[in-house]
DNA sequence: ATTTAATTTAACCAAACGGTTAAAATATAT
DNA sequence: ATATATTTTAACCGTTTGGTTAAATTAAAT
């Protein structure tokens, strides 16, 4: 009755009910309880597939982050122009965080409170060795050589354009409080204008005077 | 011999280490015996003072949020043309968050869990009663009759700056994980040239084409 | 048909934790 | 000196919660 069979495994019902959980209430705010009855089992049957919360919270932690990293890497595999890839990046960077707008603050939270294994998975899925190589760091380095864009640190614009598209989604609720006429507010209209307004203030906050390209 | 008498009062002493364990572990992580330990306290006086740790932790929650709202409310009481006054608040601003760091993160987590009573302490401490009417707003309002920058809604201007502003304190384990070479980093500096990067972008992003003021 | 794996049921355990209580001790104020 | 407020000690309670266990049931694989 609550369970379609054969429309999925067992595994992959829990694991999808176990992230919406923890992304809603976070790993301490999370019950095995709850993440049992929404998946439709036991809670028996949840440890015998996951035998403690934490193997369970590490799973979903490390397939978000790399959802995440993976997101961000494939977006920037383009060889479109800059001024086409800056704004191409920005629209589709804001639609992902759109759809999923609790990843964020959920990622940020488990980093603030010890970030202990997180740098391992990190540095896994990203493959870091030489900073200096990092496709985004040389997007910005190419344009700036190629006189583009001003010459500034290219982190300090990653930063910038990355804090800008996610800001609104993690602080909604602040910002709707304080900003924001909820009478007469269209979420979605408001997030499109988003997307122009962050390209338009990085794009021409880059771009040198007295040449529009 | 822990404590040294008369140079505090017990509740303030209470409430100073209430706050750091609640913005280190959050409401869930934080636990009253941790509070009383490292207030230098026991368990029995702890809830002598604040008789449950829900009553304990939305003093401590309405306090920082308060002070918060404060801090930028009064960056923005100044009669600085529109340029000085930008460069200082972005500058003023990401200086109370290095000192406070873990503040922003704290009221978001809790903004997105629940978020009840939080709407009341915003309302009134800013006092909202028509958003036109916010300092902020009115800035960049006033700058853009001037012709001092291109017109935009001012919100998304100003979920840019506070976004761009705080995304590195919040990020800060993943940022440098990711885009920071650890053996050669000079955060102070970083930060410097933070301000620098988050108003170069901001203001020349703003400033029409053409004019240089 | 028989073994093996998946699932349920339901009771149970130990630890952690918020909170209480009562009694004594210490300090502060009058 | 006496009353009042603060602080300690230490034991205790009820609940929640992660996790276990054992036995039975059902489904899948051989």
């Amino acid at each position: 009755m609550v369970n379609n069979p054969k429309d999925s495994n067992t595994e992959e019902k829990i694991l999808h009910t176990a992230m919406e959980v923890f992304v809603e209430k976070g790993l301490l705010g999370a019950r095995m309880q709850e993440i049992a009855d929404r998946a439709g089992i036991n809670k028996a049957l949840l440890h015998y597939y996951f035998r403690t919360k934490e193997r369970l919270y590490s799973h979903i932690f490390q397939f978000i982050l790399k959802k995440s990293a993976g997101d961000i890497i494939e977006l920037l595999n383009s060889n479109l122009p800059f001024e086409d890839l800056l704004k191409n990046f920005i629209s589709k960077y804001i639609d992902i965080v759109h759809k999923n707008h609790r990843i964020p603050l959920f990622i940020m939270k488990e980093l603030s409170s010890g970030g202990n294994t997180v740098k391992e998975v990190v540095k896994n899925v990203f493959n870091i060795k030489n900073t200096e190589e990092l496709p985004a760091i040389r997007i910005f380095k190419n344009a700036m050589e190629e006189g583009r864009i001003v010459t500034m640190d290219p982190r300090q614009i990653i930063i910038t354009v990355i804090g800008a598209c996610l800001f609104y989604f993690i602080g909604e609720p602040i910002i709707r409080t304080i900003l924001i006429d909820e009478n007469n507010f269209d979420r979605d209209q408001f997030i499109k204008e988003r997307k122009k307004a962050v390209f338009d203030i990085v794009y021409y906050g880059l771009v040198p005077r007295g040449e529009n390209k």
